[in-house]
DNA sequence: AGCACGCCGACT
DNA sequence: GTCGGCGTGCTC
């Protein structure tokens, strides 16, 4: 028994404090204590056991309560990592680990009334009686011998009257009353069948093989499961963890967006039922609460959600399924800025159990792993349905703007084939694959966008200054008066939304019912649900929209899809612009032509040749991978390196300039001589909300050592309150 | 982070 | 005389 414990109160101070451990409180690592803290009393969390204390042992207070054990011991080791990796203090660590209503438990346990005979009551000797003076009555009564139990809504549906004779009965103590604590249900009544496992094709059963072999091994290792869309992954997850519960451990799957994927969670529910909880952003606080209490608890032995749901509170997992493991949407942008992929692999290694990394397009960072023999790897090539693989064709816009002489938006191609689908009743999804802000300049007749010559990304066009700048190396450069390429006068910094689609559209299809579907018409919480549902109803012909429409949907009637302007992707100031842009043309590919009809996607670029459309067209990930593979070698960019990306914040411009760079120049004195260092450079957008923004990218060969030189300069290195440094590691975006 | 102590200005 | 401004220093 060790006689301290360092405590970590749950404020802002991210300091540990020592404390007595009174004599019979069984205190573990990750229990929730109140500690005397001063002259007042508050909440933390014990994060180690000591037998010596570097405070005066004399005057060590002791701990007032044990509030539980929260956090199992092992997370508490996963959240030290998490702190130290993505430089962060060990309380915003810890606290990203409990959800905000069990955190800050003010949750209150629901309860219910339950109606039920009083146990000296023979119910059936009264029926004849009642039912010639009280029918209603009788009917409660009659209902009830069937429910024996039941609350008070439900014995009134079911016995078809009011709440009155229920209140007779009870009063007559025929019926009692009994209140118990009831689970807050975020399935509602949504019905489940249950389903059986499915045979498996030859490729499932070995990558199923390859897992659960995994799960015997002292050092289980991590297993991609790098499957073409529709070669049935979740099948071989759903068997995996078939496995793992069988040998009385549990199970935690995380899917990028939830809330966007119910027919996910529902398959899991098929298969295991009352065994699956959920932990996602759509859940209410009391629903997301009692979640996390049955897993902690133990009574559900699986968990499906969101980036978060990666912490849920099991003792023992026997695998940790990652979906669409490339998804940028892992990735936290608050602080600790995780990323749950790598998390996930980091837990699997503390917890013993295999992690498996599911997707068609893995990502560069898991693909170089997998080759490097760090990750094994399973492939499943083939569709065990006979569902058809749909056309892909490139709409060339650079011949069509020639032909129509003038600049279109819509192609002559892509208009006769949605006037097509018009006619034949059947749906399309048009889809810009438009991220963050178009401030790139680019020609508006060959569409020709100024590249910086030593990063192979693209410039950021700065209105204020009226300069474009490289964001990665600092290049600056005056914006030609005129395309180099074709002499043309039309340069443009303005991007194309999707409002002005809608717009072009209606005028284009004027009889079309046609819906809009982005951030910004996205408000409300259900909105989603409501308007995609409308569309899967056929309230709409087409559907425009932006990534949010490509994922995981079903749309049966939807057998054309139009990518408008692939390129928009592609030009993005980001080393990972082509990789995303792959991926997302997989992903929107899949979605046509999902029913019984063969489905066409069209894809309009000026880029025709460029190796993500080409290879997309063929559906062809590995040759795309090799191809944009040597590029990210010779330029060392991640995965070939590690990227930190470190950003100014500030009321002030001038103040934030001088503040980045001196901070760089404390950085360059710090790191080592192959840490490659870019300039401090103001961000792609420079102002937002009244905070200028300054950033600084740097590369690093030896990330665990530059992440602490970061550590020690994250807590040595002084700014006005007014002035923030914010450090994120291995970032996904690099605005 | 909180919370108290503390040392100076404006109000009954 | 006292109410209250927020500087600074401590919390096992």
């Amino acid at each position: 028994m060790s006689k301290f414990a360092r405590v970590l109160p749950d404020m802002s101070l991210d300091k540990t404090f020592d404390y007595k451990i009174p004599a019979g409180m069984d205190l573990r690592l990750g229990c929730r204590v109140r500690i005397p803290f001063g002259r007042t009393e508050r909440t933390g969390y014990v994060v180690d056991l000591v037998d010596k204390s570097d405070f005066p042992e004399n005057r060590l207070k002791a701990i007032a309560i044990n509030e539980g054990h929260l956090i199992p011991e092992k997370m508490m080791q996963l959240g030290q990592w998490i702190a130290d990796y993505y430089c962060t203090g060990m309380i915003q660590s810890v606290r990203n680990m409990l959800p905000a209503p069990v955190r800050k438990d003010k949750v209150k346990e629901k309860t219910q009334k339950l109606l039920s005979f009083a146990s000296d009551i023979q119910p059936a000797s009264l029926v004849p009686e009642l039912e010639k003076k009280y029918p209603p009555r009788a009917a409660v009564v009659k209902a009830l011998i069937g429910l024996k139990e039941a609350p008070q809504s439900l014995l009134m549906k079911v016995a078809n009257v009011s709440a009155s004779p229920i209140k007779s009965l009870l009063k007559a103590g025929v019926l009692e009353e009994e209140v118990r604590h009831v689970e807050r249900d975020p399935f509602g009544d949504e019905e489940v069948i249950i389903t059986k496992p499915l045979e498996l094709t030859e490729e499932q059963s070995v990558a199923l093989k390859l897992i659960t072999d995994e799960m015997d091994e002292e050092k289980p290792s991590t297993v991609v499961l790098y499957g073409i869309t529709g070669s049935g992954k979740t099948e071989v997850y759903l068997q995996a963890i078939a496995e793992a519960l069988t040998r009385g451990k549990q199970a935690i799957v995380l899917v990028p967006e939830i809330s966007l994927t119910p027919q996910t969670v529902h398959r899991f529910r098929a298969r295991f039922g009352k065994s699956v909880s959920v932990l996602h952003s759509g859940l209410s606080e009391g629903e997301r609460y009692d979640q996390w209490k049955l897993i902690s608890r133990g009574e559900t032995q699986i968990v499906v959600g969101a980036r978060s749901a990666l912490f849920a509170p099991f003792h023992d997992p026997g695998i940790i399924v990652v979906d669409e493991e490339h998804e940028p949407s892992y990735k936290q942008d608050s602080h600790p800025r995780y990323n749950a992929r790598d998390i996930a692999v980091m837990r699997g290694i503390m917890d013993k159990c295999p992690v498996v990394l599911g997707s068609a397009t893995p990502s560069f960072e898991t693909m170089n792993n997998a080759n490097q023999g760090k990750y094994k790897m399973a492939k499943l090539t083939q569709r065990p349905s006979t569902a058809v693989v749909p056309s892909i064709k490139l709409v060339d816009m650079r011949t069509e703007a020639a032909a129509t002489g003038a600049n279109q938006i819509f192609s002559r191609e892509l208009i006769e084939a949605v006037k097509q689908q018009l006619h034949d009743r059947m749906q399309t999804i048009l889809f810009l694959n438009r991220r963050g802000y178009s401030t790139h300049l680019t020609c508006e007749k060959c569409q020709y966008t100024s590249k910086c010559g030593d990063c192979s990304t693209s410039h950021t066009y700065h209105r204020k200054s009226n300069v474009l700048i490289c964001h990665l190396c600092g290049d600056i450069k005056e914006p030609p008066p005129k395309c180099p390429e074709c002499g043309n006068n039309d340069l443009s910094f303005s991007g194309l939304g999707t409002e002005k689609i809608e717009r072009l559209c209606r005028g284009v299809f004027p009889n079309a019912r046609i819906a809009r579907m982005d951030s910004d018409t996205m408000t409300r919480k259900d909105s989603h649900k409501t308007m995609l549902g409308d569309f899967q109803q056929g309230k709409y012909d087409i559907l425009i929209g932006t990534q949010m429409i490509a994922k995981g949907l079903h749309f049966p009637r939807v057998t054309l899809v139009g990518v408008v302007f692939a390129d928009a992707g592609l030009n993005m100031a980001d080393f990972r612009a082509a990789e995303r842009t792959f991926q997302l043309l997989a992903q929107v590919s899949g979605r046509s032509g999902r029913g019984d009809d063969a489905g066409r996607v069209l894809i309009q670029t000026y880029n025709p040749t460029h190796p993500a459309l080409q290879c997309a067209l063929e559906g062809d990930f590995d040759a795309f991978y090799e191809d944009e593979k040597m590029g990210r070698e010779v330029m060392k960019f991640p995965p070939f390196s590690k990227m930190v990306l470190i950003h100014f914040r500030g009321p002030e411009e001038g103040p934030l300039a001088s503040l980045a760079s001196d901070f760089s120049r404390r950085l360059s004195e710090a790191c080592s001589k192959d840490d490659r260092l870019m300039p401090a450079v103001p961000s792609p957008i420079e102002k937002i909300r009244g905070q200028y923004r300054y950033q600084l990218t740097i590369f690093s060969d030896n990330i665990r050592r530059l992440v602490r030189v970061l550590n020690w300069l994250r807590l040595n290195y002084k700014t006005s309150a007014e002035y923030k440094i914010i450090i994120d590691v291995d970032p996904q975006s690099l605005m």
